[in-house]
DNA sequence: AATAAAAAAGAACGCTTGATTGTTTCCTGA
DNA sequence: TCAGGAAACAATCAAGCGTTCTTTTTTATT
């Protein structure tokens, strides 16, 4: 806090001070910053005068900004990990348990963005030892969805191959809300859990009617596609149909 | 390049020193040290070594450190979106387009996975002008998966309530594949374009059969989710099903 | 062979950075 | 009430940053 008055003689320790409270306040201005401008482009001296101190106070509370930042990432790795399992306890059913990590995960998502966004993007300005810390943790997370899937697959209510690709991607796909979600926008957040969900279900229960044929006829392809430098694919001849 | 031998005088242009080979050695030890430790924590020191120049020398190949990083994406994404245009020319199946959009997305992202990572991430490195370009290509590509399930759920081929989330999720999906595909990995480029693109029909062909009950019975749900903070889902009553 | 242009070296610049230290002020509990 | 610890300031450091400028060498042109 601080922030000095006017007619103070401004020096020192500041009115109105307090240790636990400039803790929060520089974690939180942590998170902001870091989400806004990226770790590396963040200055000590920035996030001091967000929260109205000088950039040696800061160090009464991390040891420097590498500690700063693995703290706001491994403990939200903490929370994320907590609550998922929190909210999976008791649910048994593959299919409830892939809707409610689905869910949890979108809704969590969408409140937290900067935590999440940090957490992703900034891994990789951790120092080795920290990151291997956070990577354990989210290796952790990602092993609730696959063995959802794993499960699922071995009752015969999910078709998933790969429960390893098939955690990846559906992850990726969650995980990219926030990267275009903003709160008051057109669709609510339930709306956007169901749509969401509804796309994780459905790759997971496996092919719908329209994989090879249709009934509905469609038009004709026309040319081939012409090799474009990342190769054609060379799957098997792309269906022929016809439109009415 | 350059790199003075040993018994040289050792001083301005070396030998067999050509400025558009400096030039393109320029540009990818720029796509490898950003890939690998962000625009902001690469210095020009850094890039002239791996160059073997001196930084100041640099300049002569670009402006300044952030119109390199612009140079890069705006080439990648221009790269990008024309690959694209030119894969799906001549194809009209709403199918065959999603299924053209999805390989070539996953194998562009398998091949240049440094590029691609870098447009990703560094966009907030841009200075606006720069950005706002870099966003409008972007726009440009998502635009053109958005089309093809906007025309898919016209004719009644895919189920697609909102078309603009969908492509969200499917490019969020397919782009995540560059977070841990390794080549030489145990899985190869076509079964991982045949996973992920099976995955993405799926889910823009709507409800495989498994959505609301099953005709295999599961067990039944045992307890309630607690409320962990992120909200306990509003959605209605979870199914309540049983198991032989 | 002479000359111009290209390519790079190398020194210097003004700044900012993360980090450290010593000092001053405020707060609190005995 | 008054000492002692907590909280913050102020000044400083060396290092590194992006960038500019001048000089020197090599290559290409005539």
């Amino acid at each position: 806090m601080a922030g000095r008055t006017k007619f103070q003689k401004a020096m020192a320790r500041t009115i109105g001070s307090n240790g636990a409270r400039t803790a929060e306040a520089i974690r939180q201005a942590g998170v902001k910053l870091i989400y806004k401008h990226g770790y590396e482009a963040m200055s000590l001296r920035q996030l001091a005068a967000e929260v109205g101190l000088q950039s040696g106070s800061l160090y009464k509370y991390f040891e420097n900004k590498q500690n700063l930042l693995f703290d706001i990432v491994r403990d939200h790795m903490e929370d994320l990990l907590g609550k998922a399992e929190a909210d999976l306890a008791g649910i048994t059913d593959p299919l409830a348990r892939l809707k409610t990590f689905s869910a949890f995960h979108l809704r969590y998502h969408m409140t937290r963005m900067a935590h999440v966004f940090i957490a992703n993007m900034e891994i990789r300005s951790l120092e080795d030892e920290h990151r291997a810390v956070v990577v354990a943790l989210r290796r952790r997370y990602e092993g609730l969805l696959e063995e959802i899937l794993r499960q699922g697959a071995e009752d015969g209510v999910f078709q998933v191959s790969e429960p390893k690709v098939a955690t990846y991607a559906i992850i990726s796909m969650l995980t990219g809300i926030c990267m275009w979600y903003r709160p008051g926008g057109r669709l609510s957040q339930d709306e956007l859990v169901e749509i969401y969900t509804g796309l994780v279900v459905d790759g997971a229960t496996g092919p719908g009617p329209a994989t090879a044929a249709r009934a509905k006829p469609l038009e004709a392809v026309a040319a081939q596609p012409r090799d474009s430098g990342t190769r054609a694919k060379p799957r098997a001849a792309r269906p022929k149909t016809a439109r009415a």
